[in-house]
DNA sequence: AGGAGTTTGTGAACGTGAGAACAAAATCGA
DNA sequence: TCGATTTTGTTCTCACGTTCACAAACTCCT
């Protein structure tokens, strides 16, 4: 997959190694919200931003910004700022937003339902382009536009309508098969949102959205915060009094 | 927030730096993960499990995962491996799941009757106290076994069930308002769903789930493994020919 | 009791990411 | 034309996270 020509011509630097190297993960997880942003920006008229507004508005620091955006390559003026409408249609291009990507959603429950239903997507050159459910009491049922499909047809309707990218809202039990089976009718990309760790091959990318995990996460530092203000008093003994910082509210 | 007493007492080591420092971040995001690992070992009747077991199942590395424990304490017996029941208790314990959490949904439109109906809160401490929308039309509606509550009555709902998480799933135009009005309330960490960036004052945690930014992240990479693929040939081309910039869809 | 085998816990090396700081490049007014 | 001002693009440093590798600690068998 990383695709290693060992030292290709040096000549110009920034912009070859990029195509080479890619974008840092962590930037590309962030150039969505500066188009986000960008879009934002648009839409009441304003036509150039500098990268401290831009990072104000998207919540960022303006020197991871403009780093950010250097990847791309160099597309602010100096003592300016950047065009937002070209910068939008930079960033979108190098996401890949200009070309529509055909999905699938496999599992039409109760999240299935809602992500069907979600004109989110759309507007941002995602097309859901079918739903499919094993249950034969769902099979035919209209969602928005669509009508949920029948398992056995998955093959099908991923090579006919060139789906790449799918999404998984099955039950965690039934998320693996669904995964192999995405995989080999030619699926790469896959965003899942079952409790299950799927394995795939490689050359196939997984993100997972994890609600539940989330949440614990709150609570953990949900909970440092109650014993940082109420165990501050235990804090204090413990070592001999030293530190307290933190409000009693 | 970031406690910074310089240096306390330095007497033991691991355990006490992990009570003033916490864990690292990264290390939190995992520790869900290996909960959910040890469950389902757990339902498989499996006492005692190794780490390389363990991140096997979890799908991460082992050296990472006995890093991660580490931070808890050193819960393992060399030779042998963790038990899976007491370990999956201090990890409980760790991330504060041994009480439960009260949560309030607010904005009960596709995805809050989705998350209403979402069995997977309960089996892991979290409990949906209340539901709120401004909908005059949706207010009282019975959702699971929850009615639909008056927007007005917040404050009140989260002080009676002393809410500490609230999720936001409005649309993305309300969820500031919505977020300062959950933080007015008492409410410290918030649960995103909105395409919206929360200002919240410190002491406040915010987390995003964001499933537009999730499909993009896969649409970039998956131009890129087409480019990589299809444009294989370009690119050999490319080092005489300088540039050329793919698309011609 | 001792040695072979297993597995943890952690030090050290490496890689990635964040942020401060600043020179270079652009605008604008005089 | 030139200097003041703004703002980008990039370098440098530090912090954080990942992975390797191995001594220490434990079990089990003889
Ligand atoms: N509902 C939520 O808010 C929520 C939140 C976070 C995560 N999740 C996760 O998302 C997944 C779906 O949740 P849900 O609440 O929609 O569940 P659900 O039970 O309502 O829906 C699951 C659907 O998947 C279908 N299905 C089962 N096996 C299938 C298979 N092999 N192939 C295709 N379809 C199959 C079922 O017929 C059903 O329609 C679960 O894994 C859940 O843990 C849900
Ligand atoms: N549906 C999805 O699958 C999905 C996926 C990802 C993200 N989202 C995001 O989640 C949010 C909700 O999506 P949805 O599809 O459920 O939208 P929706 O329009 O179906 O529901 C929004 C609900 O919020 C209520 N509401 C509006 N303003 C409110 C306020 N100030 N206080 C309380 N309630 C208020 C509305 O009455 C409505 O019931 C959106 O921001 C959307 O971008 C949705």
């Amino acid at each position: 997959m990383t695709s290693s020509t060992p030292s290709r011509s040096r000549r110009n630097g920034a912009r070859e190694d990029r195509v080479e190297r890619g974008i840092p993960e962590a930037t590309v997880a962030r150039l969505p919200l500066y188009l986000r942003t960008l879009t934002a920006l648009s839409e009441r008229g304003i036509a150039t931003a500098s990268s401290e507004d831009l990072a104000t508005s998207a919540g960022v620091n303006s020197a991871k910004l403009r780093k950010d955006l250097s990847y791309l390559g160099s597309y602010g003026t100096r003592g300016v700022g950047y065009d937002v409408e070209y910068l939008r249609y930079q960033i979108a291009r190098e996401i890949g937003l200009t070309q529509d990507w055909p999905v699938v959603i496999v599992g039409i429950g109760n999240l299935g339902h809602a992500l069907a239903n979600y004109s989110g997507f759309a507007s941002r050159g995602f097309r859901v382009v079918s739903l499919v459910d094993t249950d034969p009491k769902r099979v035919g049922e209209t969602v928005g536009d669509l009508q949920i499909e029948a398992y056995a047809t998955l093959q099908q309707i991923i090579d006919e309508h060139r789906v790449a990218i799918g999404v998984i809202a099955t039950p965690a039990g039934a998320a693996q098969q669904v995964c192999d089976d995405l995989v080999a009718a030619g699926v790469t990309s896959i965003l899942n949102f079952a409790a299950a760790v799927l394995s795939v091959p490689d050359g196939v990318d997984v993100r997972k959205v994890d609600l539940s995990i989330e949440l614990q996460i709150l609570a953990y530092h949900e909970q440092r915060k109650a014993l940082a203000a109420g165990g501050a008093a235990a804090a204090a003994l413990e070592d001999g009094v030293e530190a307290l910082e933190v409000d009693t509210a």
